[in-house]
DNA sequence: TCTGGGGTCCTAGGACCC
DNA sequence: TCTGGGGTCCTAGGACCC
């Protein structure tokens, strides 16, 4: 038998969890999106297959889906919801001999032995859609890379095959940034030394691309267009590096008092999570995000790690002590990082 | 298009040390 | 005395992903 990897994601995650639980919205289009106010700050989640037809996508302004689409429902973001949706579909996942990698709410990547990926692929479709209720679609590769893309092919509801013998053919005349982990501006950048496909990226020097990339991101781009990468499913759990919270404002904040009360505030709520998972902050991190869209960050290592509110507060303040007062702020996030073992 | 909130990893420069 | 080279840590920012 050989081993094969999957990459299953489930099709139209959080608008297919909240029809399951609002059925008369079938067939409309639906966006989930912030609070569900689309006049207001906020983003889509995810849009429904019918809202997409009106070019409403995801991490797009919900005012702009208001405009795109006013005829749709609205809906805020529900996280337990979708937690408990998405841990009943992995349960389902790790009933079948495989190992499971998670990759979010909505995908993870499986690893097996098996003489028929598409057989076992269609055996998982049918068991998650059973028990869940919720399709997907299963991308079925030689590496999860060429698994994670392939499953872009199948979707809604299907099965895509994507491995070196056919990985040219399908791939080789697409954008760069059809791939894994180049977005906008890597693509610019590679467009700029004449690389624009998959084919011409698997082609470039490696060396010549570490020079303009960076020693680590030039070569791996390259092996990105040769379609390569991991072959092996990892099913050891995920140590979390980092835990923070940040919040936009629905108005930008003006005093700077109010600026410090909302940072000790998001300090606390940072420092109670941490308690609960028992692991304490190495550093802490500062984010402000002044009017109009300006972001910066502050970050200070602490003298030990520790998990006390008060001195999580205390760095956090001081942190944010480092940037120059006085300017309308729209966002501000504290981020705690755990020590690195 | 007026742009969330949760993260990860890489890069580069400076400090500091031997 | 105008000035090496390697290593590590810290920090800020950038790019990307779900």
């Amino acid at each position: 038998m050989a081993y094969w990897v999957l990459h299953v994601d489930l099709d139209q995650f959080i608008a297919a969890v909240e029809l399951l639980r609002r059925p008369e919205l079938a067939g409309r289009p639906v966006v989930v999106g912030g609070s569900g106010d689309p006049t207001q700050r906020g983003v889509v989640a995810t849009a429904s297959y019918e809202a997409r037809e009106y070019g409403v996508r995801s991490g797009m302004p919900l005012r702009t889906a208001l405009k795109r689409c006013p005829d749709a429902v609205y809906l805020p973001v529900d996280k337990p919801t979708y937690e408990e949706a998405s841990a009943g579909v992995m349960a389902v996942l790790r009933e079948f001999p495989v190992i499971v990698e998670v990759m979010g709410w909505d995908e993870a990547f499986v690893g097996g032995e098996t003489d028929d990926p598409e057989a076992l692929a269609a055996e998982i479709q049918v068991a998650v859609l059973e028990r869940t209720r919720l399709h997907c679609s299963i991308g079925i590769g030689d590496n999860l890379l060429r698994a994670k893309i392939a499953t872009e092919f199948g979707k809604p509801r299907g099965r895509f095959r994507l491995t070196k013998e056919n990985w040219f053919d399908v791939m080789g005349e697409r954008p760069v940034t059809t791939l894994w982990g180049i977005g906008a501006k890597t693509a610019r950048k590679l467009e700029d030394r004449g690389i624009r496909t998959v084919r011409e990226l698997a082609a470039a020097d490696p060396a010549a691309l570490a020079a303009e990339l960076g020693p680590t991101m030039g070569p791996y781009y390259v092996q990105l267009g040769r379609g390569l990468g991991r072959r092996v499913v990892e099913g050891t759990p995920w140590v979390p590096r980092s835990h923070g919270r940040e919040v936009t404002f629905q108005e930008n904040l003006t005093d700077w008092a109010q600026v410090r009360r909302e940072v000790a505030a998001l300090a606390r709520t940072v420092a109670a999570e941490l308690q609960e998972e028992g692991r304490p902050a190495a550093r802490v991190g500062v984010k402000v995000r002044f009017a109009p869209f300006v972001t910066h960050t502050r970050s200070t290592t602490l003298a030990a790690p520790t998990l006390d509110p008060d001195a999580l507060e205390n760095a956090a303040l001081q942190v944010l002590d480092l940037f120059r007062p006085g300017r309308a702020v729209r966002l501000l996030g504290v981020r705690a990082e755990f020590e690195r073992s």
